[in-house]
DNA sequence: CTGTATCCGCGAGGATACTG
DNA sequence: CAGTATCCTCGCGGATACAG
């Protein structure tokens, strides 16, 4: 990547890392299930008890996903009645570094972002003329 | 959160933090737009060049909820043509710092994570018995 | 217990046309 | 230049039923 742009590699598509990272833990249940393997192995019934409004359906599918791109791994017991373990995986654990950072973040400034909710500057239909934020022209 | 387990605050819902920053952030376009302005003020027309792939439409919306979440700053000059500038908030300055440690991660395991997908333990039909990520029954 | 299969609603987001 | 307004598609994800 010497003497590449920023907006360069973000302009690549498909090819920009953090739309690859986004298209892979981005959706509505990752992060989450990785937060709840990150202490260490459970099976699939305790993701469904820790994670109590996720559908049987998208928690099997999320486990799928992120075992598809390496960030746990599955295992079987052949057991009666069936047991599955899930872990997470050297990759899993090694993503989790930066990713808990981002997590101390959200529970450190929880209520700061809460608290930050605010008006737009422009609201559809007002003429953005009509309020403050406004600079001198150049 | 004293005494308060993970998969609690977890459970919470609207009441956990991840899924609070998810909401915010987690989209298709955010991450991108909070990078580009990162390195400083960036108007409009630019962000557009910047991120080609993004439409009018998600640029302005995207915009918008970065801006209602208090990361981003938005200011007009009353000039013709308009002009608009777009610029982290200290919020959003503060949030680039956990976020680009993620960025930098997944930079640095780009190669990594692209290999690392690979056929999951069961295939959708397949019996999860003619697969090899098996452990002996306890 | 750990899944699969099927149906379906809803909303994110693209395409396009228009405006101050 | 910096948006709005409108229409429309697509697939995420919930609900439910069934299976090994």
């Amino acid at each position: 990547m010497a003497g590449m742009m920023k907006a360069e590699w973000l302009a690549l598509g498909d090819a920009c890392p953090v739309r690859l990272l986004l298209d892979r833990i981005g959706d509505r249940w990752s992060v989450l299930v990785l937060t709840e393997l990150d202490p260490g192995v459970r099976r699939f019934s305790e993701l469904r008890r820790s994670i109590p409004d996720i559908s049987q359906r998208m928690l099997t599918q999320t486990l799928r996903s992120l075992e598809t791109d390496g960030f746990i791994s599955r295992t079987v017991f052949p057991t009666v009645p069936p047991r599955v373990d899930y872990e997470l995986t050297d990759l899993g654990r090694s993503l989790m570094v930066p990713l808990g950072g981002l997590i101390d973040w959200v529970k450190a400034n929880d209520a700061t972002v809460r608290g930050a909710r605010r008006q737009p500057t422009t609201m559809p239909g007002e003429p953005a003329s009509s309020r403050p934020t406004m600079a001198a022209a150049g």
